[in-house]
RNA sequence: AGGACCAUAGCUCAGUUGGUUAGAGCGCCACGUUGACAUCGUGGAGGUCGGCGGUUCAAAUCCGCCUGGUCCUACCA
């Protein structure tokens, strides 16, 4: 092995090879395991979150495969529809300063596939640096033949059943990208806004009870004012109880619109009265249907201001008895634009009452940033409540479980007040619809513009021409569990691998997408998803902000990987950005913070980092000092291992079925050792706790096996007088010991694992050709090999071992400075103790003579230190430091009195003593009568010293 | 406004049914090139577990209130 760990030399080998042996698929045989990716953009690269969540897929996946199970990690991309079309948008528009309607939707649509063939592989190369064991002849698109079959399978299906509709509805409108989006893609940003009181002035000379003869309404929106359709006031609302159906003359429109009553007024708010602008506003909207108002629509998709308004019904019909004229001043001005003038020309009009600051929160569209416009558009909507039972049930009934579990609340809350799902968007990448019209707007549904003709017997000669609209991406990402596997065909993998085991994701999109993949799954295949959902937070940085470009703050996992140097980084993080004027902060800070730029740590070190952060239910502050302290573990392993390599290769390790070996105290104890660790990880994985998992090995591996058990080895591998029967049982522990670490290790750091395995195995006597550890058993713990009469001893020798460098310490003696120590007050059992470990104490406390002092009242000046009830003293004649020897005593005699200060008012506390469980209360007892004495023998070792 | 989660060492975090001398890693201090490793070794310092109150013989752990933080939902006409 080579002197130093280098991982970029081991990484892409070992990736290559496994994925040229097709160690990825399923094995075909045992029970089987399956995950699904979340599918990531086609055209993106691997963020942290990514890194993160790939870490711990590939951890169970790689275990279970390790358990023997039928393991398929399926992969694929997702076509992202507004995402990618605003990417390619972009980049035509600098490469060939075109937009995409200079194009054309055929030429434009091109142009995105082929920026997919050239990119989409981006993504998935950097999927292979994380060492992601996912199956990649499996892999999968969203907009891929298959997908598309499953999509419109389930659209045509859907609407056979009427659960899927067509309407002019008010819809969440971009007026910058010209689409529909979803509430979930509404961002609500707070801001300081102002508040405007208008009069209203009263039609037909009616006036109020207190004799005015206008209504005060307050917006924030005065431009909506154009397409009011009345002014609300509430029902138990004394003060215009008697204007209730008569009627307003809305100002600078002329239009008769009536007083209506309606809850939604609120009479504690401003005037009670409240303007209601159906076509406009969501609330306003829902007032419209209580009172049936006509919806007036005032503004183009660009949200500017039309020359003549639109009136509908509520069933989004055309009405024609509504007076639909609008003031030529404000046609073709933007909402914004429209909004100052309107206010201008009602201050000029007398009409503005009072202007108020109020701070409000408007909704922004989180792809374009633009202010999202409540719009009435014709739309597709899927009617979610029958879709939704099912799915509320699968989670109630346990079919589905969250973890951690108080993510079921959110689901819950979520799902139990859905409003239909508006699955049409006026973009041009992503499923088409499969709806075709006629010139008279009649609509076809089907499968195919032929299945639509043959379906409704319509002449081959009847010009049809096809929905313009695509599908929600997540309609079509809502059918990945089973659209990935064959559906709508009964294929043998939906039989295998579905429902999918476990789905690993971000609570960021249980919305989104989990609840939509259990909707519809339930839907189509009677089956949930997956059985397990585990939620795990976002990837921050390590101030806890959010990473993003704008913040300059972004890590990517492939520089930690690789290490990158300042200067790169630097223009990495300050190019292209949205706001070049913040470039020279994100320069200096990132300068403070990395000063020598990043170095390299390789995956396997960055991901132990993940799983050690993965603790349940809470975002990860992502910690460059764990990163850093994770690649020292990896190098620490390699190091170990050269040890363990460097005494055993070439020599007998007593691989053969019958050798003759002999176990030592230190054998048995690291064996016994193992054992638990075993359990501890494999409990943990079974929990989803990578944490713990991650944490138990790396003790295992730094504190027991190399901290303890290789300097152990050493007296026995290096002395001459050791039996070969003990040298071998030495060899065989160390290396037997190992290989069983790197197994437990592999799911967690594959690359390192199995490099070292392919040394190791072999020396092991487990190892055939052209192994991998990948498919080696999980250790699972064997409790006959537990050991505890070894542990007790190995703790007493560490005690001691420690006892001595302790004093080496305090009394600033040379580490390497031969001492000799005396050992007094021990039992029988220390006694055999120390003849068993004489060697193992000799060598590595530095003792030149240790023996037993039979009389502890002729004890030399010596410093002391207590292992239990036995005391270790080092002579100390010629050396001692009086005064650093009685600071340190009376160090630990105080610590000693508080011990037995908290002990001794416990046990006089009468109730304790009485209502304490027995056994509480006799370890308290023992506990002060170990105090004691351990404080008994610091007095009097502190009197002695004083006396000197 | 409603809800969720969080608050433990300088930093990042463990601490699952109440009883531990409250732990780890990083950082810090001292000493150290002994034949795996200075990406290291040995020893050490550092916490009234956010605050107040309650339940209990016993609270980091259970309950209530408060403060601070993160997030979600709603409202803001």
């Amino acid at each position: 092995m080579d002197k130093t760990y280098q991982p970029e030399q081991i990484e892409s080998r070992w990736y290559e090879r496994w994925e040229a042996d097709n160690r990825f698929a399923p094995s075909g045989e045992g029970e089987p395991f399956s995950i699904m990716i979340p599918p990531p953009n086609v055209t993106g690269s691997l963020h942290m979150g990514h890194a993160f969540q790939d870490t711990i897929m590939d951890t169970l996946t790689r275990w279970q495969r390790m358990q023997g199970r039928n393991t398929l990690w399926q992969i694929g991309t997702d076509h992202a529809g507004i995402a990618t079309q605003m990417l390619v948008e972009r980049k035509v528009a600098a490469e060939e300063g075109k937009s995409r309607h200079d194009l054309g939707r055929e030429a434009f649509i091109d142009k995105v596939w082929e920026w997919k063939h050239e990119s989409g592989g981006h993504i998935t190369r950097q999927l292979r640096r994380m060492g992601a064991s996912v199956d990649w002849s499996r892999e999968r698109f969203t907009m891929d033949d298959g997908f598309y079959q499953a999509v419109q399978e389930v659209f045509v299906r859907l609407h056979e059943e009427k659960l899927i509709y067509r309407g002019k509805r008010l819809v969440n409108w971009d007026p910058t990208l010209h689409t529909a989006i979803s509430d979930l893609e509404v961002e609500n940003r707070d801001q300081q806004g102002q508040f405007w009181h208008f009069r209203y002035p009263l039609a037909d000379g009616v006036t109020t009870d207190a004799g005015e003869d206008h209504l005060v309404v307050a917006t924030t929106r005065p431009e909506t004012l154009l397409g009011d359709s009345a002014v609300a006031v509430n029902p138990e609302d004394p003060r215009y109880a008697s204007l209730v159906g008569k009627f307003v003359e809305l100002p600078l429109v002329g239009r008769r619109i009536p007083v209506v009553a309606d809850e939604h007024a609120d009479m504690d708010k401003g005037s009670g009265c409240v303007k209601i602008t159906p076509a406009h506003d969501f609330n306003d909207y829902e007032v419209g249907k209580r009172c049936g108002l006509p919806l007036i629509n005032v503004f183009t998709q660009d949200a500017a201001v039309l020359e003549a308004a639109e009136a509908f019904d509520l069933q989004g019909r055309p009405l024609a008895d509504i007076d639909t004229g609008l003031p030529a001043a404000y046609a073709g001005l933007g909402r914004f634009e429209a909004r100052e003038r309107i206010v201008a020309d009602m201050d000029a009009a007398g009409l503005l009452a009072q202007v108020e600051a109020v701070n409000n929160t408007l909704p922004y569209g989180d792809r374009s940033g633009d202010v999202i416009e409540p719009l009435l558009t014709d739309q597709w909507f899927v009617s979610v409540d029958e879709l939704a039972k099912p799915a509320i049930a699968a989670v109630e009934n346990g079919d589905i479980e969250f973890v951690p579990k108080n993510y079921e609340n959110m689901y819950f809350s979520w799902m139990r007040d859905l409003q239909d799902w508006c699955i049409s968007r006026q973009l041009w990448w992503g499923h088409r619809i499969p709806a075709w019209y006629d010139e008279s707007g009649n609509v076809f549904v089907a499968r195919s513009e032929a299945e639509a003709r043959e379906k409704h017997g319509l002449p081959a000669d009847l010009a049809l021409t096809q929905d313009e609209d695509v599908l929600d991406t997540w309609f079509s990402s809502g059918l990945w569990t089973f659209g990935t596997l064959g559906w709508p065909e009964q294929t043998e993998e939906m039989a295998t691998f579905h429902p999918t085991s476990v789905l690993v994701t971000g609570f960021d999109i249980i919305f989104f997408w989990v609840a939509r993949m259990i909707m519809m799954t339930c839907k189509f295949t009677g089956q949930v998803p997956f059985k397990k959902v585990y939620v795990h937070g976002l990837v921050r940085d390590g101030q806890g902000q959010k990473m993003s470009k704008s913040k300059g703050n972004v890590l990517d996992p492939i520089d930690l990987i690789d290490g990158i140097d300042l200067e790169t980084l630097i223009d990495k993080r300050t190019g292209n950005m949205m706001q070049p004027q913040k470039a020279k902060a994100i320069a200096k800070a990132t300068r403070s913070e990395f000063p020598e730029g990043i170095e390299p740590h390789g995956t396997d070190a960055l991901r132990y980092t993940f799983l050690s952060q993965a603790t349940t239910g809470r975002d990860i502050k992502f910690d460059m000092g764990r990163l850093d302290g994770y690649r020292n573990f990896c190098n620490k392993l390699w190091n170990a291992s050269r040890y363990v390599l460097m005494n055993a290769e070439g020599e007998d390790c007593g691989a053969a079925p019958h050798a003759e070996v002999e176990l030592s105290l230190a054998d048995r104890w690291v064996v016994s050792q193992l054992q638990k660790t075993e359990t501890q990880v494999t409990k943990a994985m079974e929990e989803f706790r990578f944490d713990h998992a991650s944490q138990a090995l790396y003790d295992f591996v730094w504190n027991e096996y190399c901290d303890w058990f290789l300097e152990l080895s050493k007296p026995v591998l290096w002395d001459d007088a050791a039996s070969e029967a003990s040298k071998r049982g030495t060899r065989r522990t160390l290396v037997r010991v190992l290989e069983a670490v790197l197994r437990l290790a592999h799911p967690m750091m594959p690359f390192i694992s199995e490099e070292i395995w392919q040394r190791v195995a072999p020396l092991a006597g487990t190892h055939a050709e052209g192994e991998s550890v990948m498919t080696q058993p999980w250790p699972l713990a064997d409790d006959a090999l537990l050991d505890d009469d070894a542990t007790r001893d190995i703790e007493w020798l560490k005690g001691v071992i420690v006892a001595v460098r302790n004093i080496r310490a305090e009394m600033n003696i040379a580490p390497g400075k031969p001492l000799e120590a005396l050992l007094t007050k021990g039992s029988e059992a220390d006694r055999e103790r120390l003849e068993a470990n004489r060697l193992f104490l000799s060598k590595l406390a530095k003792l030149e003579r240790v023996g037993w002092l039979d009389a502890p009242e002729q004890a030399p000046l010596a410093a002391t230190q207590l292992v239990g009830e036995m005391e270790v003293l080092v002579p100390m004649a010629g050396l001692i430091d009086k005064d650093a020897e009685l600071a340190r005593l009376a160090k630990e005699i105080d610590k000693q009195d508080k011990l037995i200060g908290g002990i001794e008012k416990k046990l006089g506390n009468e109730s304790f003593v009485a209502k304490a469980p027995e056994a509480v209360v006799e370890k308290e007892r023992g506990k002060l009568a170990d105090f004691q004495a351990a404080r008994k023998v610091l007095v009097e070792q502190r009197d002695k010293i004083a006396a000197l």
